[in-house]
Order: structure tokens, then C-alpha cells, then sequence
RNA sequence: GUGGGUGUAGCCUAAGGGUUAGGGCACCUGGUUGUGGCCCAGGAGAUUGUGGGUUCGAAUCCCACCACUCACCCCA
């Protein structure tokens, strides 16, 4: 037999592990409803072309990181790498434009890229998205923000800042990218190779090249932020004095654009320390062509999407203490055939009252089932045996302290409901 | 796609050419009759990532592949 294991890249969340999920989903959720996002849920899979229109034909996500299938119909099919285009496809499609606007939603579930794993990095990973559909008030860029700065305030995450940049409109992006372009015309022979094809591909890009050689053209590379249009620089101006306003902090990158086409105006990131060079912890921006794109009414909308992993690596990092999930406070031993079926009656009707309880199965000493109470960790070990069948009392063990009392069958149930 | 590092039981690890691959954690069974944790004794668990090569002899040296991991790239 082979010795299967799981595809490169993808992960095994444990029984030890999942509190930290169980905890920051539960936040995530809270802070959504409070704000007014309601949950939608869409498929793991859509058609390919939908991801191609939306992120942009020619991102890396499209050209080389998207886990495409043809169905046995002969469909193009593709595991989203991203939740947007999804919901903007639902949002369409199910004519959520025709409600009361914005309309806001969240997301979770996973999602998948082809790439390289490395400390951060997944090949499937889990996504929290929230978007706002139907209004381009820069308040609606605050509010998701704001959610997701209070998302991580919240986990125990210390020293937060947005990295803030605009990527324009289409009015004012074409002549930024003109500037950009002359002033890159003259450092040509400065710049690496791959910024030289940027420039006919995602101009924008090369302003975050990494590469050694091309750092001092970048550091001398014109701001989008001088070349915004009126709108866009209005709308910027705005949301900067909502976030002062709410006291979150934020760092104008000028070298901040992102990796998706659909992007105007805001864009952001929230970068964390201690996890690997894959430091962002979630991204997001306005992107308010693309529902026009998908096919839809011109509608404005911005959101942002959160890496589950990716926080919770940093949790561990930070050691923050989560609460545990619960387990049986009660679990039942037995001894002989006729006990075995009382314990089994036990369990359900303590269960049934709210109260979890373990069964303990097979036939065994005593000894090594209370041996198995400990290790599970239980408050209470109920014990019954001939002894107690014939009395009517089962024998019941506290497990911390030690000390055991006979407690009447009857009100067995009664009395361990009362004790937690 | 490109580079670096690493692969010995579920986990951590010893053995750096020489008999049945050693230990710790965890797991199981005992330490008289029906009582956990500590202690003691015992047990089970490994085709040393896979395949090939060198050698009288390979966990150990060589090659390839695979996986993990970190980084580039890109992003959550």
C-alpha cells in the first residue's frame, strides 16, 4: 500500500488546533454582524473565465496560480484564488443590485493558488472577505478597515498599521502610468528584466519590484499620489480624516499596488511581524469597475480579504491565549454487561440535559478506565457496577478533589446538570 | 518556475561504514478482589522518505526522485 499523504501545500487543522479557528471566526463573525455584513456563501468553483475578467488577464493569480479543470461536460472550471469575483458573479447573478444598497457582505471558506509553499504561504488557504456593494463613500473604505483592524485588535495583535496607497481611476490612471513611463525611459539600462516587461504589461507593478538594482529608480519614480484626479484625490483626502478620526494608523506606501487588475482608488495591506517574509495579513481596496465588468450595473464597491493562517501563525507567535473548546465533564465507567447497558441509557440522557458525557467502551478493569477519566480530562467519573445496580446509587467520582459520593440513579441526571 | 536547508516509530531524538537501529514523550498491560494522576516493571510500535549505486558489510558514502522547510517570485 502506498503511504498516502496529504498534496503539497495543504494543511491538517488538528482537534489540538482548532480553538485558535474556532475563536477568530467567531470575532470575525461578531464584527461583521455588528456592522451590518451578512454572510453569503458561494461556490469553491466558477467558471475560469470569470476569474480571468475580474483579476485581470496577465496577474500572476490568472497566468500561473489558478487550479483549473475541465469538467466531464467539457466546462472550464477554476478553485477560486480569491472570493471578489465570486460574490460580484452571486451579487449579478442573483440581483442583490436591485435591494437596498450598500449592500455588505462576508465570506468564508477556503481558497486556492498554485504557488510555491513557504512560511504563510498555502496552496489552499482560508479566507475571511468582506465587501460593501452599491456605494463609493470613502466612509464605506473606513468601515472595512476599521473591521479589520478591530478583527486583530481584538486577537492581541500589537503595533497595527495600514500600508495606504491609491491606484487612481481610469480617468487619472492612464496619465500617471504615461508619467511613470517617461521617467522609467530614461533609467532603462537601471532597471532589472522583469521590470522592463511590467512596463508593457502592469506598469504600476514595477513599483514594487524587489529587485536590488531597481530600489533607487523606485525611490526617485513619481507618486500616483501627485497625479490623482480630483475625484480620487478628494476621496483619498477623506478617508485619510476617517481614520485619523478613528485612530488607526496608517503609513502612505507609495509603492503599494496590488496584485489583482480590478483595483481604483484605495488600496491597502496590513503587514505583520514574526510570520516569514509572507507578511500580509490581509489586503483589500475599492474596486469600483469591476461589477460593470462582470456584466453588471456600474456599481462601486470595496472590500478586503483576510488569510486565516496567517493570523493564527501570528497568534502562536504571540502566544495570546485562546479560550479552549468543550469537551464531556462527565464520563461513565462499568463494570459488567448489565452495568454497561444503565451506562449506555446514562450517557444519552445526560446528554439530553445539556450535559456532555463519554461512554466508556469495551469491557474492562476499572482501573484503566478511570485511568482513561483522567486523561480526558473530566470533572466527574460516574461508576457502575453490580454493587450499584443493586443499591440504586451510582458511585460518583470527582475527579480534581478526589473524593467520591453515592448519588440515586434517578437524580444522577439531575445532580450532574446542576454542577456545571 | 529558481535557489538553499532537512528527511531515523504519532512526536522529539541517538548511532557519522561493522552484530537483533538506542533513548525520551505519548500509547497499552501489570504492580491480587471494583478506583485515575506519581512511582516501578513489562509490552507494542521503524521496510532509517523512495529507488538505484559503491562496498564483504550502508541509517551512515554517491546519484536520482519524492516530500517537508526557508527564501526568490507573488500574495492572504
Amino acid at each position: 500500500m502506498p503511504r498516502y499523504q496529504r498534496p503539497t501545500g495543504t494543511l491538517d487543522i488538528l482537534p489540538e488546533d482548532q480553538h485558535y479557528w474556532d475563536h477568530v471566526r467567531a470575532r470575525a463573525r461578531r464584527l461583521a454582524e455588528l456592522a451590518g455584513f451578512e454572510r453569503i456563501d458561494v461556490p469553491m468553483f466558477e467558471a475560469t473565465q470569470l476569474f480571468a475578467r475580474g483579476i485581470g488577464a496577465g496577474t500572476d493569480v490568472v497566468d500561473k496560480e489558478m487550479y483549473t479543470f475541465t469538467d466531464k461536460g467539457g466546462k472550464q472550471l477554476t478553485l477560486r484564488p480569491e472570493f471578489t469575483a465570486g460574490v460580484m458573479r452571486a451579487y449579478i447573478e442573483n440581483g442583490l443590485h436591485v435591494h437596498l444598497q450598500p449592500v455588505k457582505l462576508y465570506s468564508f471558506g477556503p481558497t486556492f493558488r498554485y504557488d510555491r509553499p513557504q512560511a504563510g504561504r498555502y496552496r489552499q488557504f482560508t479566507q475571511f472577505n468582506v465587501e460593501i456593494l452599491g456605494d463609493q463613500d470613502p466612509a464605506a473604505d473606513v468601515e472595512v478597515m476599521a473591521l479589520v483592524w478591530d478583527l486583530y485588535a481584538g486577537l492581541g495583535f500589537r503595533n497595527l498599521e495600514f500600508q495606504l496607497n491609491s491606484t487612481g481611476c481610469p480617468r487619472c490612471r492612464p496619465g500617471y502610468v504615461a508619467v511613470l513611463k517617461s521617467y522609467y525611459a530614461e533609467h532603462l539600462d537601471e532597471i532589472c528584466e522583469d521590470c522592463r516587461r511590467r512596463l508593457e504589461r502592469s506598469p504600476l507593478r514595477v513599483l514594487d519590484c524587489k529587485a536590488g538594482r531597481c530600489q533607487s529608480v523606485i525611490a526617485g519614480a513619481p507618486h500616483f499620489l501627485d497625479h490623482l484626479c480630483h475625484e480620487c484625490a478628494e476621496h483619498l483626502h477623506t478617508l485619510r480624516e476617517y481614520l485619523d478620526l478613528l485612530g488607526r494608523r496608517y503609513a502612505i506606501n507609495h509603492r503599494l499596488v496590488r496584485g489583482l487588475d480590478y483595483y481604483t482608488k484605495t488600496v491597502f495591506e496590513v503587514w505583520a511581524a514574526g510570520i516569514g517574509a509572507q507578511a500580509a495579513v490581509c489586503g483589500g481596496g475599492r474596486y469600483d469597475g469591476l461589477i460593470e465588468l462582470l456584466g453588471g450595473p456600474p456599481t462601486p464597491g470595496v472590500g478586503v480579504a483576510v488569510g486565516l493562517e496567517r493570523i493564527i501563525l501570528v497568534m502562536k507567535g504571540l502566544d495570546v491565549e485562546v479560550p479552549s473548546l468543550p469537551t464531556p465533564r462527565v464520563f461513565v465507567a462499568h463494570l459488567g454487561s448489565r452495568a454497561k447497558r444503565e451506562a449506555l441509557r446514562l450517557v444519552h440522557a445526560l446528554r439530553h440535559a445539556d450535559v456532555g458525557a463519554w461512554l466508556s467502551y469495551g469491557e474492562r478493569g476499572l482501573k484503566s478506565q478511570l485511568r482513561e477519566a483522567g486523561k480526558r480530562g473530566v470533572r466527574y467519573a460516574v461508576i457502575l457496577g453490580e454493587d450499584e445496580l443493586a443499591t440504586g446509587a451510582a458511585t460518583v467520582r470527582d475527579m480534581d478533589a478526589g473524593e467520591q459520593v453515592s448519588v440515586e440513579l434517578a437524580e444522577l441526571v439531575d445532580w450532574l446538570s446542576g454542577r456545571g
